[in-house]
DNA sequence: ATTGGAATTTAACCTTGCCTAAACTAGAAT
DNA sequence: ATTCTAGTTTAGGCAAGGTTAAATTCCAAT
């Protein structure tokens, strides 16, 4: 029997909707391991699940190789990752949180709201099209945008950029971010780099300086906006 | 082994103790097929239950009898209560939900979201002590106010009383009772009754009168206010 | 071509919550 | 006092999701 892709999803299912959707679109794929890695789960777990959403149709699977979300699988992945990005949005407008301690409750909230409670808290904010970390939000019916932005670390001394993306996982990270007055939108130019991975200097709007390490850098997503320094 | 009360209860737990809590409020007791009835699903399905939660010592249990809350499993009961209410207030006050259509999306948040947010929106709504259909808030260390409410049906004609609580759980009696005015707080006077469980009269603020039949007047929670109409 | 190790899958088992069918009280009605 | 019955509990199962231990399979390195 073709089990039909109804309306409620488990928790469980639906975190790994969402964690295969974010394999398959930062690495290009999906392995057991890593899915098991990023559930907190034994790999066996994993290979059970899969069966099961194999057979829901919301994947496919070759065997030992890892797995690909069907479009009915990524339209759920999207679904959720709608949840997320406005319920983050919502607690950090609405309700005084802070931009690193979102993640937690959204990963909670993602699971229990109702389609209209989420375009309520949408509506209130203005129908956002990013998140304060500035990813995306996907659409009511499962469209996001494509990105192609680029690591800090791919720009050249003396280019301009601009932040855009921060990502949502880390919160030690981010509160690093924020202390530094980085957030999506912020301007910069690279006034210096260090070779072999070495931490890059960069100017924000006021003059102000700051050394980026390059590990940090290289997690920020940033726009091209001049070409060279003026 | 002894189970520790430690912070995560499952759903499924948090809706036992919930529906046990307000049949010992209602009726004073709580018998299996009560329990049964409320979380709609077969008698011996609660019997098992039962038996784990008189182990966890959220609750006592005499066999054939029904059951009774331990001061834990009270406690238990009022922080989802609280959590309860205060999801119900804020959805109404600040995302406009109707009073009638919130209770089943709280009914699913209750159990997901963190102390922290409870308090930023409980914060929020200015830490009221009552929710939009009256019922009062347990405190965050789980006491409650005691209520003496009684319900419109015993009050004489020529008395005066306001309204104090109209319940929250069927939704289209909700929305018929808000179509007339009627609200936590409305003051009325007794104008009229039949006898024989027959509909009463109220006369409201502004002299407009409403015919209320029994079955609702008696779910209507009310305050005497007046010793007599003047 | 063979082999050794890492990753994956299978097998066997556990817990939580639910179910139905059958066995058992407790208490009302005779 | 006995019987009948409604309500409760026990017994035995099932599905979802997880576990560990053992068997596979792929691939890379000899």
């Amino acid at each position: 029997m073709k089990a039909s892709v109804g309306k409620g999803l488990s928790r469980s299912i639906e975190d790994y909707l969402k964690v295969i959707y974010k394999l398959e679109a930062d690495s290009g794929s999906a392995q057991t391991s890593a899915i098991a890695e990023a559930l907190a789960i034994a790999p066996p777990s994993v290979s059970g699940m899969v069966k099961r959403l194999a057979e829901a149709g919301l994947l496919e699977h070759s065997r030992y190789r890892g797995v690909r979300l069907t479009e009915a699988g990524q339209h759920q992945a999207l679904r959720i990752l709608r949840r997320h990005r406005i319920i983050e949005s919502y607690l950090i407008e609405q309700l005084e949180y802070d931009w690193h301690n979102v993640h937690q409750e959204a990963e909670r909230l993602e699971h229990a709201v109702s389609d209209a409670l989420i375009d309520r808290m949408d509506q209130a904010l203005g129908r956002p099209s990013h998140d304060p970390h500035g990813a995306p939000i996907p659409t009511p019916d499962g469209e996001i945008e494509t990105i192609h932005y680029v690591p800090m670390t791919d720009l050249d001394v003396g280019s301009a950029g601009q932040l855009r993306m921060v990502g949502d996982k880390d919160s030690e990270r981010l509160r690093f971010i924020a202390s530094l007055g980085l957030r999506p939108g912020v301007a910069f130019d690279v006034v210096a780099r260090q070779p072999f991975h070495g931490p890059l200097t960069i100017r924000l709007e006021g003059g102000r300086e700051e050394v980026i390490g390059y590990e940090l850098a290289n997690s920020l997503q940033c726009e091209r906006s001049g070409g060279d320094a003026k």
